[in-house]
DNA sequence: GTCTATACACTGATAGAC
DNA sequence: GTCTATCAGTGTATAGAC
């Protein structure tokens, strides 16, 4: 959530990992050059040296990084966390949990249309192999064979991110000291087993 | 969707209706006085006729028109489906549906930043009584008493919201076709019943 | 790598005519 | 109710010094 600015840090990553920070929280319309400037200590000119692009180019890099670093993560988390659909849901929400929002909607939505044609083109896929990907393919090897739901993985995959990322941008003020991990495996455990169905959290 | 202005309707609707259709397009920041001007075939300066306090006075008119109206629509819709949850949920759902996207999330992380406090607040409260309270109630009188779900009602209502809103926001070619509210309708299934053990859609 | 200075377009807003 | 005219402020971007 803090995106502290390490200080042993290229400056490119330094640029970069703030002006994300900054993307990320407000959208890409809402944040001045000035902002990131400032953020870092810098004058608005001068971030024409790492991104001679302006604005747009430094929006489509910060967003291509973090979206790579999703697609590296997220898969990671799945893997790593074995066999059962639950403990992967549960990792792939830890990881999501753990990173910069990434707010898929309103990528989509607001700060595409914001930007070139072809730059937002590209973005959208990097943004499905990232995030839709990977849950994709957790739900569709994570559900019986017979699963009625398992045509429909993509779109199990899209309504998980959603909520991890409803949970994400939650205000503290929601949250009742609650963390957002033990929220989101609540979540989890209601959609696995079913909202009545669903008593207490299963260890597999 | 495409929000038709029809012909015979008072000025000041025409312009609340345009303006709430391009702030839910893109967002506050994203939209100009111009841009909302020029969709109603006016001048810039002529919206200041309608909104004495300018661009933020017409944000915040619009946005409360547009929680209202969900307030007692998504009421509405949850009382006249009966008993069931299923049926209230599948009513809510499409009323969500029907009604220009309200996009909660970039509401308050992009949105409510860039106003006054005070509105910024404002805001805030009558977007939770108008989206999650109605729906909060649902989950509340639909679980069973025993179901430790219960206790937990507001969080059901927000993660639906973000399924919801995701499902509304989707592009046209994630669809294949289908219909929003079918989506809709198999996720609040695989809900209810658990992923797994989710077989096909049952009356209620 | 960062600065100052500046050009230039856009945006929100006000004044006053019709 | 809508217009024209206008302005101050802000935002992106470029040029060139250090």
């Amino acid at each position: 959530m803090n995106t502290v600015v390490e200080p042993a840090m290229s400056p490119r990553d330094r640029v970069l990992q703030t002006a994300e920070h900054l993307f990320s929280e407000r959208g890409y319309a809402a944040v001045t050059l000035r902002d990131i400037a400032d953020a870092l200590g810098i004058k608005q000119a001068s971030l024409y040296y790492h991104a001679p692009g302006g604005k747009e180019e430094l929006f489509v890099q910060v967003t291509e990084r973090g979206l790579e670093r999703h697609r590296v993560g997220l898969d990671n988390a799945i893997n790593e966390a074995g066999d059962g659909l639950r403990a992967q849901l549960y990792a792939a929400a830890g990881w999501l949990l753990s990173q910069p929002s990434i707010n898929y909607g309103r990528m989509l939505q607001s700060d595409m249309p914001a930007i070139s044609a072809h730059e937002a083109e590209r973005l959208r896929v990097s943004a499905f192999t990232a995030l839709i990907a990977p849950l994709q393919r957790a739900f569709d090897e994570g559900l019986a064979d017979d699963s009625p739901a398992k045509a429909k993985a993509v779109h199990l995959a899209g309504a998980f991110l959603s909520v991890i990322e409803g949970v994400h941008n939650l205000p503290e003020h929601f949250l009742n000291g609650e963390p957002k991990a033990a929220m989101a495996r609540f979540l989890i455990d209601t959609w696995l087993e079913g909202i009545n169905h669903h008593s207490k959290t299963i260890q597999d």
